[in-house]
DNA sequence: ATCCTCACG
DNA sequence: ACGTACGTGAGGATA
């Protein structure tokens, strides 16, 4: 390709002069000083933007005929050695920043830009030792970075070119003009360095010595050496400060000095630049989609073909698809090395979804089995890998992978990393759990949405076997990818138990309970519906008669009508498309007509024949007359579980009618007892742990009636003198305590005024002086470090704590409050549940653990196990994780769920 | 698809 | 002055 384009080339003139860039300065300069910038597929760029038009510019203003971009590598820099606290008070690089790394050397490699990194090497040490080579042979070299460290480089041959402000304007110094603004030689720097130190370096230097004191300093004695041996003469606090400061001072000076003796192989004359390939640059622009700098070459006509238009990276791993007896064979041999497997099935229900295909990466090949092969012969030694406990399996939602496998009778076992597990702990909120919605958020693409090969709705296809085994093969090359930089952002995040020993575990467990399932009785569902339909029937009949004519009662539009306008009831509410009629709405306006009443009545039969009784019926399955559940670990910002397919967590049981729904939900052997045991109070034994209030601590700690002793602090009775009434507010108070506290919101709750529910509040904070601290700290701390935390480590990032906007910034103090509260009760209860899970397989029990509902776990018992099951599971949920105030949990067992209460 | 309503902790 | 209690999932109506 004839294709070799040089914006300018100095060696033609004779002279040769190096360009040495320090490549994690310039890009850290960059990122600050660019806004922020992301592609289309949501990479952020800002970084890479400016760094390539930092560089575009010294290119054209320098001519260099020889060029480097030096990284630093490694985490052990040399410097270390001698001080623990180097650079350690760096913040950690923001991964929008560090996700631009392998942007960066992308594209430098397109601008065929040699760079390089060295382990155990900043730098700036490799930049000072080329210099220094370059000196000794009589060349020129200028030096770019945004580190005023740089300066001590310069002399007669070399230049430093200082970032000032934004990235691509540089201020230039040979020793003149360091002399000039600071009178002092290049040498003297680190002496400089030495005595004021370097905060964002953790470089100590002198206490109270800033940047005049040093050269005033300098100025009269000349190095730092000179200045500790004259610190006797120093006057005043400032003498005793160097005098008291001689080692850290050296060391500082050490610290700063750059290491000019690198061992390197590559001499400076290895790094001849001779332009770049206008193709491959172009290419590379696009992808980044740096229209303006594709412009400002003048690459517009050097895209090649349809690569260069999508911008796909190549892929580094070949596709095989398994079609015969060789791959089979391939795939076999390569078992043994798999770093990744990706389970593609084609709906949301796991218990109902069918496989489409299963990859697995190993080395520089990934297999692509479609799922119908799975039962072939050939594929026994697959399904033996998949089985095996021993063998590690990193996927992408291996939970879901789990169920789908075992609806064709394939076992998963020796799960142990899952990438999609893993984003959910380290930024819960986040929303799209696609693995596509993943790789952009850790700046890495290559992989289609499922839609674009799938179709999504009615249109889903699976495409033809090589269109399918190349989107199977990126996704599972992405979670290979992915895997190694998750595994490290927990470490970092402080959540690695939280991982391997809590959430990873459960996700297994959850599998078991979910295959398990419950058996619901659809007679008694049946039954319980035919109740429903006729009081539903009687219901409509009259409220009917009492509007005058038959309407939708369903339909909130009607309902508003005849309420509203025919009826003229007063309007209490009103919602964005028209008149409130919920049931808050309807209790106020229950005085003015009959018909209300009937309405909440209609409304409450019809929810639960809708949603339980036929919801319930669609869901039982015909092989095993059991409902199965689909837990989802990876929805609740708080880090508790969801119920999916239908919902267990919201079977009825407020209200009778509803509550007997649970008659339905009985054990799967007979003669069998159904045990329930929940927690009582965790949420508000959690906020007397962490808040470490005395009067709530010794509360639980005598057992007392939590809503009672509240009721005696807040209203300054005795335990005798609390009625039912004060009761009832003290809870509605703990309860808003728990949410996150608000006037409004207890005022809503209890019909009273914003000013008495202040004030209830205010006597509850006096009642529990600790608790109001715990709200003041948990707000403070969110605004501090942006997220709040559980006891077990897991976070949730409030991005609006700090939001001019009132409501949004509300909201997020709330939630500061609750979080940690309800997060930390949903830690207690996985753990509790992993241990459940544990005790009854040391015991070799056969009870069964079939549900949870965040605060109560369900089983399933032989009635030989009867009396151990009622010590045992609210023995080990009560110690699963120790607190200061007891955790109580209550168990009862009866034939159906229902008696067990 | 989005809104409203309501079931649970 | 602002105007919501925290966290979910599902069904039916409507656009």
């Amino acid at each position: 390709m004839a294709n070799e384009k040089t914006i300018a080339n100095a060696s033609e003139s004779g002279t040769d002069k190096l360009l040495l860039i320090d490549g994690n300065s310039i890009i850290n300069r960059a990122f600050y000083a660019m806004p922020p910038l992301t592609n289309s597929s949501g990479m952020h760029t800002n970084a890479v933007f400016g760094f390539t038009t930092m560089l575009l510019k010294v290119l054209e203003e320098e001519k260099p005929s020889h060029l480097l971009v030096a990284f630093d590598a490694g985490k052990t820099v040399f410097r270390h050695e001698g001080y623990a606290e180097y650079k350690g008070g760096r913040q950690k690089t923001p991964p929008e920043l560090s996700e631009q790394f392998p942007l960066l050397k992308e594209l430098l490699r397109a601008f065929s830009v040699p760079q390089f990194e060295l382990p155990g090497y900043e730098a700036d040490d490799i930049i000072g030792t080329l210099t220094r080579r370059a000196e000794e042979q009589g060349q020129t070299a200028v030096v770019v970075s945004g580190d005023k460290d740089m300066l001590q480089l310069a002399s007669d041959q070399v230049t430093v070119l200082l970032t000032r402000k934004g990235v691509s304007e540089t201020e230039r110094y040979a020793p003149e003009e360091i002399a000039e603004k600071y009178g002092l030689t290049p040498a003297q720097i680190v002496d400089l360095k030495g005595l004021m130190g370097d905060s964002s370096d953790n470089i100590p230097g002198i206490p109270g010595v800033g940047e005049k004191t040093a050269l005033k300093l300098l100025a009269e004695y000349g190095t730092v050496e000179e200045v500790l041996a004259h610190g006797g003469e120093i006057k005043g606090k400032l003498g005793e400060n160097v005098r008291g400061h001689e080692d850290s001072a050296r060391m500082s000076k050490e610290l700063a000095t750059i290491f000019r003796e690198v061992p390197l192989e590559q001499q400076w004359t290895d790094l001849a630049w001779r332009g770049y390939d206008a193709s491959a640059l172009a290419a590379a622009l696009r992808k980044l989609e740096f229209k303006s700098l594709i412009e400002r070459l003048d690459l517009s006509g050097s895209v090649a073909g349809d690569d260069a238009e999508t911008g796909a990276a190549a892929p580094v791993y070949e596709a095989v698809l398994v079609r015969g007896a060789d791959e089979w064979a391939a795939l076999a041999d390569a078992l043994p090395a798999a770093e990744a497997l990706l389970v593609e099935a084609n709906g949301d229900n796991p218990h109902q979804t069918e496989g489409i295909g299963l990859a697995v990466v190993s080395g520089e090949q990934v297999f692509v089995v479609p799922y119908a092969r799975l039962g072939e012969p050939d594929a026994g030694p697959l399904r033996a890998w998949l089985a095996d406990a021993d063998a590690e399996k990193r996927g992408y939602d291996l939970h879901r992978s789990e169920l789908v496998l075992a609806r064709s009778g394939v076992e998963l076992r020796g799960q142990t990393f899952c990438v999609q597990l893993a984003a959910y702990l380290l930024d819960p909120t986040e929303a799209d759990p696609s693995l596509t919605g993943l790789l952009s958020r850790y700046g890495l693409s290559g992989v289609q949405p499922d839609e674009a090969v799938y179709g999504k709705g009615a249109k889903f296809r699976v495409p033809d076997e090589e269109a399918l085994a190349a989107h199977l093969a990126a996704k599972a090359d992405a979670v290979r990818r992915l895997a190694g930089p998750l595994a490290e952002a927990l470490e970092d995040a402080g959540m690695r138990r939280l991982y391997y020993e809590l959430e990873q575990p459960l996700a297994v467990i959850l599998a078991g309970m979910e295959k398990q399932g419950i058996v619901v009785e659809a007679s008694a569902l049946e039954e319980l519906g035919k109740e429903f339909q006729g009081r539903i029937e009687q219901t409509t009949a009259e409220i009917y008669r009492l509007a005058g004519f038959e309407f939708n009662i369903g339909s909130t539009k009607q309902l508003g009508d005849v309420l509203f306008e025919k009826l003229a009831l007063p309007v209490v509410k009103k919602t964005k498309t028209g008149y409130s009629t919920d049931a808050e709405v309807l209790e106020k306006l229950e005085p003015y007509h009959e018909i209300v009443r009937l309405i909440l009545h209609y409304r409450q039969l019809t929810k639960l024949q809708s949603t339980y009784i036929e919801g319930l019926l669609k869901e039982i399955r015909p092989e095993d007359g059991k409902i199965h559940t689909f837990y989802r670990q990876t929805i609740a910002a708080t880090g508790r579980l969801s119920s999916q397919f239908p919902n267990l967590q919201n079977i009825p049981i407020r209200m009778e009618e509803g509550r007997q729904i649970r008659k339905a939900f009985v054990p799967s052997e007979p003669g069998w007892r159904i045990l329930a045991a929940d927690y009582s109070q965790i949420e508000l034994r959690v906020l007397a742990h962490i808040s470490g209030d005395e009067g709530l601590k010794e509360a639980f700690r005598q057992e007392m009636d939590v809503h009672t002793k509240t009721a005696m602090d807040v209203f300054g009775v005795s335990a005798d003198q609390v009625d039912g009434n004060m009761r009832r507010q003290a809870k509605a108070v703990n309860f808003g305590i728990v949410y996150g506290i608000s006037d409004y919101g207890l005022s809503q709750n209890l019909h009273i005024t914003r000013k008495e529910a202040a004030a209830f509040i205010e006597q509850y904070f006096n009642a529990f002086p600790g608790v109001r601290r715990y709200m003041d700290d948990i707000v403070d701390q969110a605004k501090r470090d942006g997220y709040v935390k559980t006891l077990l480590e897991r976070r949730r990032y409030l991005p609006d704590i700090r939001s001019s906007n009132f409501n949004l910034r509300s909201f997020a103090e709330r939630t500061a409050m609750n979080t940690p509260i309800q997060g930390t009760a949903a830690d207690v209860i996985k753990l509790a549940m992993v241990r459940m899970d544990e005790a009854l397989r040391e015991r070799g029990l056969k009870s069964r653990m079939l549900l949870q509902v965040h605060d109560e776990l369900v089983f399933e018992v032989p009635p030989e196990e009867l009396d151990t099951m009622r010590e045992l599971v609210p023995d080990v949920m009560s110690k699963a994780l120790q607190l200061d105030v007891p955790l109580l949990a209550e168990v009862s067992a009866g034939v159906n769920w229902y008696e067990a209460k």
